[in-house]
DNA sequence: AGAAGGACCAGTGGTCCGTA
DNA sequence: AGAAGGACCAGTGGTCCGTA
């Protein structure tokens, strides 16, 4: 009942493999290092099994690659478009919608899993240090986030299915499974139990992490700098703002508290959050 | 022959003081916490001396205040332009010219000397600090270096002499004096004798920070990281240049050393920078 | 209805070049 | 000529809203 963690990587047009990626055995459930060579849709698949074309790398590249600096410069070689399987696709398709799914659990049908959500959080992280690298190399001012020259890089690495928007809406949700896999584990559970979409579990995924933060001073910024999975990402502004809210109710009724003498109004701010 | 290190605060017009410093004794030469009641031009002052007036706080403010969230609200109490002097002023005058003045000494007629730029970066940080304080109680997120925010904020707190392409453009000469204060003292005293423009000496800076970078590994970000003067300004495009370009050549030469045995190139390549 | 992501926008870092 | 700084510009962080 716990197996690899897997998910479709849900491109159903094409689904290029992440490459050139260090593995570390961070995050979701299972055993680490398994996302790339995944239960892929069998519709068609990016040709280069055989490991060692020219540079490994050959890859996909949206064609209006404006600053195109980033990965190797031949921008000549276009390999796209050989009809193989069935369905051509130029007309990229979205990737499938996430569904709740317990930890460990592959989504079923058209649908992908938290566990590959939080999954792209590491591949964004692996683009991250490529680019730290080659800025280093070149003597270029080196990144410590995710910016958006990182998305550029890794939409230009093939990895078409990470894109900006996406990654920040979840965010909070990853930093809640960085920092208290417990709680966030138990989140998902009961929110597939009570059959509740992506959106609620996302929301209520910032309840325990404000939690985490009163606990801790209410620094949420050092609390994401503090670990390495989480520094690299912005810290999102909602998550601020509810921190920011949350302390102050909180310095008004221990104010209160300590004024009057009555916990009642104290209890009830932590409590109605 | 080493008095408090002053210079004219040399906005001819109206020279309004930087206020609500927390003075530290950082930075050029004599005792600190003297630049705010400085040599000013008698021609006007900004008149708060009672130090209590309202808020003790009352600032000018450019009408231009687009964004006007920074210091306090009260847009309307424009108490600007009534002539006591001579010279009325609203056509704001430039700041004048640098002159390259040995440590401690205060520049002749209408320059402002180094220790008066120095203090300026010393200034920034003040407002940097005010600009966090302000970002923390807000729950904002908070800037840890100056950037364009803390320039907006230096200008409505009055600090008109502040300027984001001044301070960008002295920033790796304030470096030096931060990172070795001797040898940027050595140099200034150098470049005085030889009657040097500021351009000159400002040019001449580059090379020591280059040395100091060669002695720590060329890390030129965590050199300005160690320090906590220099951490919150940018490193400088040409400096990281220079440092690079440095580095490969050295790299370059000692792999030619230790190819070919000879140590010729290499000492070609360190005097000839 | 719920969700993915192209594309927009205000404000940034960087510095050029018209100005004094 | 040498220098100060207004103002511009490419690319950023942030996220809305037309799309599927």
């Amino acid at each position: 009942s716990h197996p690899n963690a897997l998910d479709a990587l849900s491109q159903q047009g094409l689904s290029e493999k992440p490459v050139r990626q260090k593995r570390e055995a961070v995050g979701s459930g299972g055993s680490g290092g398994t996302w790339e060579m995944v239960s892929a849709p069998a519709y068609r698949r990016y040709h280069d099994q055989g490991k060692k074309k020219g540079q490994q790398q050959k890859l996909r590249r949206t064609k209006s690659g404006r600053r195109g600096d980033e990965i190797n410069e031949e921008e000549n070689d276009e390999e796209v478009e050989e009809e193989e399987g069935g369905i051509s696709c130029n007309e990229r398709q979205r990737e499938h919608p996430f569904i709740v799914t317990e930890p460990g659990e592959v989504a079923r049908g058209k649908k992908n899993g938290i566990d590959y959500l939080f999954h792209l959080y590491q591949l964004c992280r692996d683009f991250l240090i490529q680019v730290q690298n080659l800025a280093k190399d070149r003597g270029e001012k080196c990144p410590t986030k995710v910016t958006n020259q990182v998305f550029r890089y890794a939409k230009k690495a093939g990895a078409t299915y990470i894109n900006k928007p996406k990654m920040r809406h979840y965010v909070h949700c990853y930093a809640l499974h960085c920092l208290d896999e417990e709680t966030s584990n138990a989140l998902r559970r009961e929110f597939k139990e009570r059959r509740e979409n992506v959106g609620a579990w996302r929301q209520a995924c910032y309840k325990p992490l404000v939690a985490i933060a009163a606990r801790q001073g209410w620094d949420v910024d050092a609390i994401f700098n503090a670990n390495p999975c989480l520094s690299i990402w912005y810290v999102p502004t909602k998550l601020r703002q509810l921190c920011h809210a949350e302390r102050s109710a909180a310095a008004v009724a221990s104010s209160s508290v300590s004024i009057s003498g009555s916990a009642l109004i104290a209890g009830h701010h932590l409590a109605n959050f």
